[in-house]
DNA sequence: AATCTTGTTCCGGTATACGGCACGGGTCTG
DNA sequence: CAGACCCGTGCCGTATACCGGAACAAGATT
C-alpha cells in the first residue's frame, strides 16, 4: 500500500531487449533463440527479433552455430560511464595509503539506490584476502561502506529502507531502532563498522566521501576477516578511513 | 553497393532507446530531456518516455534538477560481459605454444586500476622457475605484460599513472620521459621489454591482446631468468609473444 | 511583466511490434 | 532409414503499443 499502484507506463520494446541483453552478457558461450525466449518468457519471434536489432546495433554478434553472444559493446560504453566518474582518481591516493596502512583489502563504493556498488578495490597483502568484486553489490543496511553512506544521508534514506531489512548473517541488523541505534553511532564515530552483518566472519569498516552540503557520493572500506583482527585495531582501522575519506572530501570540494 | 540494400527491419524503440543509454553515458553531469531530443533528432515526448523506462529499469538515474543521468548499471552488466569473455581459453593454446617454443614461464594477465593481475600461467621446463603467482599482481609500469598494455593505451594510462612510478629494483623506470621512451619503443616493436625492472635478475617480455577498437584486455608475457637469456633470444621471444597475442586479438575479433 | 526556455501530460491516429504458423535443416531415436 | 523431435528463420494480419503534436505548469532570462 506503500507503493504507487500506478506504474510509469514503460516501454515494452527497450525493456524487453534490455533483459535479453542482461540475460545474453552472462552467458560466455551466449544462447539460442528458443533458449532466451523460454527463459525470459517471450515469443520466439519477439525474442529473434529483438536479436536481430541487437545484432545490427552491434551489440550482440551472431556466431557460426545456433549462438548469439554478447559483443564488448556494452563493456565499451560501461567504460565510458565510470571515466566520468574521476572519484577513482581522486580516491586512489587513499585507497593505496589505507592500505600500505593495514595491508587489508580496500575498496572504494558508490550508492546505488538501496545498495552500494563496489567502483574500486585494492586486495590485501596478507594471505586471507576477504573479497569484494568490482561491479558487485551489497545493501546499504549491513555492510560498512553501506552504513556510512547511509548515516550521512539518513534523513532522506531512512523512509526508503525502513521498507525492508533482508537478514544475511545472524549479526544482520533488521529492526529500525536498531539501525537506528547503529546510524547514531556511526554519526558519533565518523565511520561505521559492521561485525559480520553481510558476509560471516567478514568484519568491515566504513567512511562516507561527501560532497560540500553533505551529500554522500561514495565510500572508503576497509574489510578485514575477524581472526586477524585485534581489538586495538578497531579504534585505528576506523580513524583510518574516516581520516581517508575527508580527504577525498576535501579533494572534491576544492574543485 | 556492396551492401545489401534490404535492411533487416530493426525494432526502432530499442535502438532509440540504446542511442539514448549511449548519449547519456558520455556526458558525466547528465542532460534534459530536451537536449537529448535535439541532439538524437528525436521528439520530446518520445525521448521522454524512453528515459521513463530507463529509469524504471535502472540504467538512468534522475537527479533532483533536469539533468537525466546514466547509472552505473552499464557498467556492472558490461564487466560481467568482459569476465565471461573467456580470454584463459581463447589464449590457453597460444600459452601452450610459447611454453614450447621458450621452455621459460608463460603468463596471462589482464589490467585492473594501475596493475595486471595474473590470470593465467604455464612454469617453465626448466629448473630455475621465475615467480609469477596466479592472482598476484605487479606494477604497470615495470613489468612486460605490464608495459605492453600501458603502451597499447598510453593516451588514457599516461595522466593516471603519471602521478606515482614507485621503484622496485634499480632499474625500475621512474621518470615519465624515460617511460614515454620505453613506450615508444614497445609501440615500435609491437613488444614490451622489461629488464629486471620489477623484480631482480628476472627478464619479461609482454604482448598486449587488444579488442578491434584497439582497446587491451589483457596481455600474454614470458619471464626468463637473466642467466638463461641468450643475446640471440631477445629478439626471438619478443616476436613470439607478440605474435601469439595478435593472434588471441583474432579471435576475439571474431566472436 | 513578458517571453523564452524547461519537464511533463494527454490524446488520437497509425505505424509498429506482436504472436501464430509454417518452412528448411539439423540431431537423436527407434 | 524414417519418424519425431529440436533448432533458427521468414511471413502475415491484426491489435496495440508507440509516436508526434499540442497544451500544461514552473523556472529562467530578458
Amino acid at each position: 500500500m506503500t507503493d504507487d499502484l500506478i506504474q510509469p507506463k514503460l516501454d515494452s520494446t527497450l525493456s524487453k531487449g534490455l533483459r535479453v541483453l542482461e540475460h545474453l552478457v552472462q552467458s560466455p558461450e551466449g544462447k539460442g533463440v528458443s533458449a532466451l525466449a523460454r527463459e525470459l518468457g517471450l515469443s520466439k519471434s519477439n525474442t529473434f527479433r529483438l536479436l536481430q536489432t541487437l545484432v545490427a546495433l552491434g551489440y550482440v554478434k551472431h556466431g557460426a552455430g545456433k549462438a548469439y553472444t554478447a559483443t564488448l559493446k556494452t563493456w565499451q560504453i560501461g567504460r565510458a560511464s565510470i571515466e566520468n566518474l574521476d572519484l577513482r582518481s581522486l580516491a586512489a591516493p587513499e585507497l593505496l595509503y589505507l592500505s600500505a596502512q593495514t595491508g587489508e583489502a580496500i575498496c572504494l563504493a558508490v550508492p546505488e539506490n538501496l545498495h552500494v556498488v563496489y567502483v574500486d578495490k585494492l586486495d590485501g597483502t596478507k594471505p586471507v584476502r576477504s573479497w569484494v568484486a568490482l561491479g558487485g553489490t551489497a545493501p546499504l543496511h549491513c555492510v560498512g561502506v553501506g552504513k556510512a553512506i547511509l548515516a550521512a544521508n539518513y534523513d532522506r534514506l531512512r523512509p526508503k529502507i525502513a521498507e525492508v531489512l533482508p537478514r544475511f548473517t545472524n549479526l544482520t541488523i533488521t529492526s529500525m531502532s536498531a539501525l537506528d541505534a547503529d546510524v547514531r553511532w556511526t554519526q558519533e564515530h565518523g565511520y561505521a563498522f559492521d561485525a559480520g552483518e553481510f558476509c560471516e566472519r567478514t568484519l568491515s569498516f566504513g567512511a562516507a566521501i561527501t560532497l560540500p552540503e553533505g551529500e554522500a557520493v561514495a565510500a572508503l572500506g576497509i574489510s578485514v576477516p575477524d581472526m586477524t583482527l585485534g581489538a586495538a585495531d578497531e579504534a585505528r582501522f576506523g580513524g583510518l578511513v574516516r581520516d581517508a575519506a575527508a580527504r577525498v572530501s576535501a579533494k572534491i570540494a576544492g574543485r
